[in-house]
DNA sequence: CAGTATCCGTTGCGATACTG
DNA sequence: CAGTATCGCAACGGATACTG
């Protein structure tokens, strides 16, 4: 697993909540994993899709992300390269977390501006 | 709202799923939500219900879920104090988020010991 | 196109000790 | 009991420039 901001372990009943939260956080995880929701994607893409990311973070996050084994990443050998983004089946496991949240948010936080009506 | 580690605003559909999980990531904010699931705590229980929490830590996770309005806090002016953390309705909205984490976490994370079957 | 490399500020978070 | 204060370091993550 990558890293692990969360500690495992460490409770009894909360654990799976931890663990699950550990692998969806880091700043970029969550919306590229909606974002692969719909399918493939390429590296330039998903950049596309989520301007503020540096290729030094979405590097990074893919790499989590695939050593977690939540994504597939598939390298063409061509020329100029190219390279696909997947869900592996454990990454779309994780659409009912996804869509909960999109819910949640959609719901809770105003569409444009504030976060929420506290 | 707390800092947001997670920018918002900077995406389009993936807006919403970000600025939600912004509010329970923190290293131990999704566990104290969890548990509070099934009731008012005092500050000492979610102490001893997550044990290696600091209380530095534990104060500090509270406050920005009190920030974000996803928990209240109550003090109870007797000696010795006595403090109640509650979910709000906006906490509790936060219930199917919660409890898919849980079940993907127990689905998926093997239960005790390594992470997931990769 | 799909990354790497380097630099560097910011924040997260643990340890420990103290208090109304 | 329910916190606060101070310290300190490591990880996170942004900017920029370079490459196969």
């Amino acid at each position: 697993m990558a890293k692990a901001r969360h500690s495992r372990f460490d409770c009894a009943p909360g654990c799976a909540v931890e663990a699950a939260i550990g692998l969806i956080d880091g700043k970029w995880k969550s919306i590229i994993l909606y974002h692969l929701l719909d399918g493939t994607l390429r590296f330039g893409e998903i950049r596309r899709l989520i301007p503020n990311v540096t290729p030094r973070m979405l590097t990074n996050q893919l790499r989590e992300l695939e050593e977690d084994g939540l994504i597939t990443r598939t390298v063409f050998a061509v020329v100029p390269p190219r390279v696909d983004y997947a869900l592996s089946p454990l990454g779309r496991s994780m659409e009912p977390v996804l869509q909960a949240l999109k819910v949640w948010g959609d719901a809770h936080l105003g569409l444009y501006g504030k976060p929420h009506a506290a």
